[in-house]
DNA sequence: CTTGACATACGAAGGCATTCGTAGTATCAT
DNA sequence: ATGATACTACGAATGCCTTCGTATGTCAAG
């Protein structure tokens, strides 16, 4: 159920791979539409090490190839968290959660529903968050 | 009372200021006591580039030069969050902070803290966490 | 068939992070 | 004084990330 084998995505594969996510699989102009000052063959490029990686797969039936992620987005994403949270903070959540909450851009209406996956985490853990709005 | 101008630490970097922090201004000797698998003169040297840097300080006044933290942990924890923010979540507190807490590591006392922590967060701003266990 | 548009493949360059060897220099005990 | 010890400075190698230029291939229209 998760990511075994495949790396953590670097910064510009992570920008490609959050379009691949939300998108859904794309040939490299339409992933290029989505991102900015980049050229088309570096898209390219990073494509092809990305598949390399194990991080896309590749449709080669039509001329244009179509990328998708090989790489679930909520596996990937809490690995990135894990990572960070081992190196900057020991393993604390707490002091993790602390300051990316603490910012100011941060709504009290974000602040409910953070509140809301403490209560699901905590008591039992039937299934996911509530939503994603 | 931020540290505007010294880049986000590197891996290796964020590894030696999180020794300086602890145990406050050392020698190389002394860091490298904390480090795992890493040569003196590997330390030394980056101890040097993040003097450079302006992430560290030196007092040449002894023989065995003694390196502090230029920068304070709480900023810097405070950006490399962010920045994790910003390059994987869209900004997305709720999203971060849902990984950050899904983890099979995270004892109810912690989810406690970090309820506490949203407390004080969205009602008043008077001063800071109630304390750092 | 030729041409133009568009696609992929590949190599290479530049930059940064990390590591470590070597050389030079100071300190101290004998 | 001298040799051992400990420290700093510096250069260089390695590897990864990122970018882009160039070569090559394919397809459709004239």
């Amino acid at each position: 159920m998760s990511d075994p084998d495949a790396p953590l995505p670097t910064d510009a594969e992570l920008s490609i791979l959050r379009v691949l996510w939300r998108e859904g699989p794309s040939t490299v102009r339409e992933v290029l539409a989505h991102i900015d000052d980049a050229g088309y063959t570096t898209v390219l490029k990073q494509l092809q090490i990305m598949r390399d990686k194990g991080l896309v797969t590749r449709d080669e039936s039509s001329r244009a190839h179509v990328y998708a992620a090989a790489v679930q987005a909520a596996s990937t994403e809490k690995r990135l968290v894990d990572d960070l949270l081992d190196r900057a903070f020991g393993g604390s959540a707490r002091r993790l959660v602390a300051h990316a909450i603490a910012g100011d851009s941060v709504s009290d209406e974000e602040i409910g529903a953070i509140r809301d996956l403490l209560d699901s985490v905590q008591s039992d853990d039937s299934d996911d968050g509530p939503d994603d709005s």
